[in-house]
DNA sequence: CTTTGCACCTGTTGGC
DNA sequence: TGCCAACAGGTGCAAA
């Protein structure tokens, strides 16, 4: 299920319910994930209050007075807020069971996400060290799309995925931003003028922007609910549209395949 | 340094 | 109807 979109308002959805709580207990039921789960999470946590939780890229960083706990979803991952009574599925692989009574549960099937422990700045870890800036900061515009895409024979869509260039960019958010830009994905990154490239950060800023704030409302109830549940209710422009016709000119969408992933476009609309 | 392709894993979908 | 290949929201890493 995992966007940008997803993950932030899977943050907003449980931060209230763990922020200064203290932990009770880590459950691991299944600690092959994408790196192996710490096994020494439940002694490290038990009877440590949870500070504040924040976002960055599609981590989600969970912070202790004496360190992090890094989540990511990866494919698949959901989390909810439920009580300890709730019999886990066969996914759920991961609990954080607070003081209260209220677990924090990671459920993925695909086993592509993670939980990892960071002692001290987040930003020195290997992960994260090298990512680039957060598509929603300022920092991120179109100045730093064309200083960043000069030289790159790269695929558009491919260098905006980049998580060196900018992160939390998925393959949906990439896919319709381009065609909100009127830019074909399979254009050379180094040939986008200034003016696209401020057309582009603008488009996947607003893109980003209009989807939180569309799960915001639709997944209101995402802690307890299925999660999914507002993902497909969005109506898109082109992801998964493939010869459908274009909503701005009717003209058949198409799709292709650039890094291994499906990349749909407008041959009219997008140039 | 950039670019490309693989790997990890399970569940669902679509074509024959 | 049933089977099986292809595909799915990610991303670190190795190799070229």
């Amino acid at each position: 299920m995992p966007e940008l979109p997803e993950v932030e308002t899977t943050l907003r959805g449980i931060a209230p319910h763990l922020s200064g709580q203290v932990v009770a207990d880590v459950i691991i039921r299944n600690a092959q994930l994408r790196w192996p789960i710490p096994r020494n999470l439940p002694k490290l946590l038990r009877g440590q209050p949870v500070r504040n939780l924040e976002r960055r890229a599609k981590y989600l960083l969970v912070h202790f007075d004496h360190g992090t706990l890094i989540l990511h979803l990866g494919m698949s991952g959901s989390l909810r807020i439920l009580t300890t009574s709730t019999p886990p599925d066969k996914h759920d692989h991961f609990d954080l069971v607070l003081v209260n009574g209220i677990i924090m549960r990671l459920r993925d099937p695909r086993r592509f996400g993670a939980v990892l422990w960071h002692e001290g700045e987040v930003s020195r870890h290997p992960l994260f060290a090298k990512l680039g800036p957060e598509p929603l900061q300022a920092e991120f515009d179109g100045d730093l799309l064309y200083r960043a895409t000069r030289k790159r024979s790269a695929a558009i869509k491919l260098v905006v995925m980049d998580n060196h260039v900018v992160v939390g960019v998925g393959n949906i958010y990439a896919n319709e931003a381009l065609f909100r830009a009127g830019i074909k994905p399979q254009l050379a990154a180094g040939k986008l003028s200034r003016a696209r490239c401020e057309r582009l950060a603008a488009e996947i800023r607003a893109t980003l922007n209009e989807s939180i704030a569309l799960g915001g409302s639709s997944l209101r109830d995402y802690v307890d609910s299925d999660g999914k549940q507002g993902y497909f209710q969005q109506h898109y422009w082109v992801y998964g549209r493939t010869n459908e016709a274009c909503r701005k000119c009717g003209t058949a969408i198409k799709q292709i395949k650039q890094g291994q992933r499906s990349s749909f476009f407008c041959p009219v609309c997008q140039r």
